[in-house]
DNA sequence: CATGCCTGTGATACTAATACCGGTATAAGA
DNA sequence: TCTTATACCGGTATTAGTATCACAGGCATG
């Protein structure tokens, strides 16, 4: 095996950081934020929906530099979210 | 075209990007801070020597936690960095 | 009803990230 | 000297991120 496949809790942890970035867009338009932070309407609404579970680190800064998120709140936010699913749902 | 390539000045970005890893990472081993990140020792090489130069975010999360960087002042950095290059060879 | 606009979406194409393998060089130590 | 460890480099394979294109639903306006 050459890369390792996303694990269903890679995807599980995408799907909660899509959820915090969808949160925190509030009223504002996708696309707005997406010229926003510099990249296209479908990035970030993949990123949203979990379907593009691992973005890349500057794409992520340039979101959560429009929508005035700090990178450290959003990882510690994703690892709270996967332990406690992970207490739950084991 | 379908998927932009990266751009020289986001190459150079992903250079000095590595270049503040690898300063951080000090008398450390590749390989220690590498499995202390849970990613392998080349990724983190190929990071440090800006031939990945838009790593995965989560990667860039993991190898922060390892090196005890906020993430937050990592971008600022490169953006200062970036700033600073560009006033100087425009 | 038709037309246009805006939002979000699905499919497709292409590039890059990641990992594994082998080889090379340099330095420290037995 | 020989071994070991560390880092660097090239190639290769596979998955995933990102962007363009084409489409559908809501909503206003003529």
């Amino acid at each position: 095996m050459v890369r390792t496949p996303l694990t269903p809790w890679e995807r599980r942890r995408g799907e909660r950081f899509g959820a915090l970035l969808r949160e925190a867009r509030g009223e504002r338009s996708m696309v707005e934020v997406a010229a926003a932070a510099g990249v296209s309407a479908e990035t970030l609404r993949k990123i949203e929906t979990g379907r593009a579970p691992t973005p890349a680190f500057f794409t992520v800064a340039a979101l959560a530099g429009a929508l005035g998120l700090s990178l450290d709140v959003l990882v510690a936010a994703c690892a709270q979210d996967a332990e406690e699913r992970d207490a739950l749902s084991a």
